[in-house]
DNA sequence: ATAAATGGGTCTAAAAAAGTCCCATCTGGC
DNA sequence: GCCAGATGGGACTTTTTTAGACCCATTTAT
């Protein structure tokens, strides 16, 4: 049974307002017994900042719906449960017009596919894991016998390897890290990712060692070492990239820059950051982790396909500067970012946001 | 934008169960204001057998979406308060499960087209409007020059001539009623209707006064009238047929027949009654108003389009009797009548019903 | 001109919602 | 096999929302 929609999101919209936002309510809650279940009550309301009571009530309304179930361990979703999360997922970024967000991005970033998760990042952390499913999903597809897939560090990418689904990939891939060791958490390092992305694969990997704290010189010397130079080759003919984005004073604090370089930075207006390149809003590069040099400057022109994974309003100027400028294949981002992105670009479509 | 609803109109129903509810009250109020525009407050009120808060709650809402403006004279629609109430219709029929309805409907019945009208014409006198709209909009598209159109009488008959739009129809037409005057109120005897419909339609009408209370031999030289063996003739070739049914006890009591004639239609199990014709559940004519006899019997052979137009969950047995039984082309009825037709038939959906 | 109907405002009562606790029970770690 | 901690369910109170019943100034149709 086919029926044109189009209309009827509008329409539904003025003669029922209230369902957007029942809907999304109970939907992101959903969402997140996905991922958490069981869980316990108290938890799902402090997690949404909502009264243990008003919680309560949903939860047995939806309990009531046969959406799921409720026992001594905590509340899960039961089968039926896990259907509807998926299958309504459509037809809710139709209602808040995420559809419609996805085919504008597409007009003002140089890539071809979007994919707008709905929810945002910085509020509800669950919208991270699915942003990394969703591309998970995608790469899965992607990968072909004997690829060499490139990983970056950060959150996103950390998401992508968590959420990947277990079992095996076409024979001879290898992944590797983009860069070496970062001053991060070590579960946000290029190499932990790369290695968690191919025991998930069942694929081989490379390390790189590679701290940024290493003076000029000695980086120089390491970097002339054999195997070293064997895995930055590998890296630079990978066919798949997957990559986050960094904010750029973010990247250069956090990552151990003298004040001068920050500075410098700063001065000629660096907004994001890709593999230890800093880019500004028009997407050129203007500096990068010291020693690395520009070693990484035409991965683009080897790979076949590079996947995004970013998320966040912050990091809305950071997307336009790199995914705006240079072409990239599948932009995977959260709604935050994505009415940023428009509304910078001055073509915001008026919905209504799914975030409170 | 095209998307598929099957799924979506369980799955939003599952996550958002009240949506159904405000959904209909919502539709059945601005459908009533439509039809009665403007109306106050109270009356709407009373209609609907609601408190007089809880409707301005309504009609609060309903005025900050931009759907209905109220001034000193009563509740109107605005335009696009009125696109809506058209526009909603087919998703409101797919939520409430009409659209499967038809198409069951159409497999238990001898139709070929079925329109399911939201709501109960017992509960809400809007419900007979819409279906003399729906009805009326066919009705149109089926005229072509020198076409014969026979009517009946009835309250449904007359809800087509209302609503029949005024305008000019294909020349040639002549409307004519397909029974003489019975006893009943004016506005529903089938010469005032064949009347009124050629006055919409700008088209020549016969009146024919056969009065039922007139005697057996009485009748007998009435009909041998010249004018009125015309006028037979040309109900006999009637290219369509726009009837009611009325149901068959309520009819024999109505119309003044004997005591002795009801006991012999209920002894042969008369439930429906068309054109002055009783049949009983197998669709056999089982009698006929006195004197008229059966000269009406092969109207269907004649007759290119046969529309009935019949509401009320009080129908069902009648409706099934004769349109089970008798092809027709078109069977405009509420969901009333729909609903326990299916009932009747061991094949309801098992949807929640539209109306309270 | 006038009488009836209109929407809007207000006061009050009732009901529903939500916050807060407690408790029996079960789970999971050890 | 035990114990600490977390689980959902229930009960009570406070708060908020809702709904009912008026009255009133205005306007409209007669």
């Amino acid at each position: 049974m086919l029926m044109i929609m189009g209309f009827e999101k509008d329409s539904l919209n003025l003669i029922v307002p209230e369902l957007a936002e029942l809907l999304v309510k109970r939907y992101q809650l959903l969402r997140k017994i996905y991922y958490s279940a069981p869980i316990g009550r108290r938890p799902l309301a402090s997690y949404f900042n909502l009264g243990e009571k008003i919680l309560r009530k949903e939860v047995d309304l939806l309990r009531e719906q046969g959406l799921l179930i409720v026992d001594q361990r905590g509340i899960s979703l039961t089968p039926s449960g896990e259907n509807l999360v998926t299958d309504i997922t459509p037809y809710l970024k139709s209602l808040l017009g995420l559809t419609l967000l996805e085919e504008r991005l597409l007009r003002i970033l140089k890539v071809k596919r979007v994919l707008v998760i709905p929810g945002n990042l910085e509020n509800d952390e669950v919208v991270l894991l699915e942003m990394g499913r969703a591309a998970a999903k995608i790469l899965r597809e992607l990968l072909e016998p004997d690829m060499i897939l490139a990983v970056s560090g950060g959150t996103s990418c950390a998401a992508v390897a968590d959420m990947l689904s277990e079992g095996p990939a076409p024979h001879g891939i290898e992944v590797v890290p983009a860069r070496g060791g970062l001053g991060e958490v070590v579960d946000y390092q290029a190499n932990n990712i790369a290695a968690r992305v191919a025991r998930k694969l069942r694929a081989r990997y490379r390390l790189l060692h590679l701290p940024d704290s290493l003076g000029e010189e000695a980086l120089q010397i390491v970097m002339k070492d054999e195997k070293v130079q064997r895995i930055l080759g590998m890296i630079n003919s990978a066919k798949v990239l997957l990559h986050g984005i960094g904010i750029a004073d973010e990247m250069a604090r956090c990552r151990n820059a003298t004040p001068e370089e920050i500075k410098r930075l700063v001065h000629e207006g660096a907004v994001g950051e890709v593999f230890g390149l800093f880019y500004n809003a028009g997407g050129e590069i203007v500096g990068s982790i010291p020693g690395l040099g520009l070693y990484l400057d035409n991965l683009n022109k080897h790979a076949r396909h590079v996947i995004v994974v970013a998320g966040g309003r912050k990091k809305a100027e950071a997307i336009i500067a790199i995914v705006g400028n240079h072409p990239r294949d599948l932009l995977v981002l959260d709604e935050g970012a994505a009415r940023k992105i428009a509304e910078i670009a001055g073509d915001n479509g008026g919905d209504k946001a799914f975030d409170e």
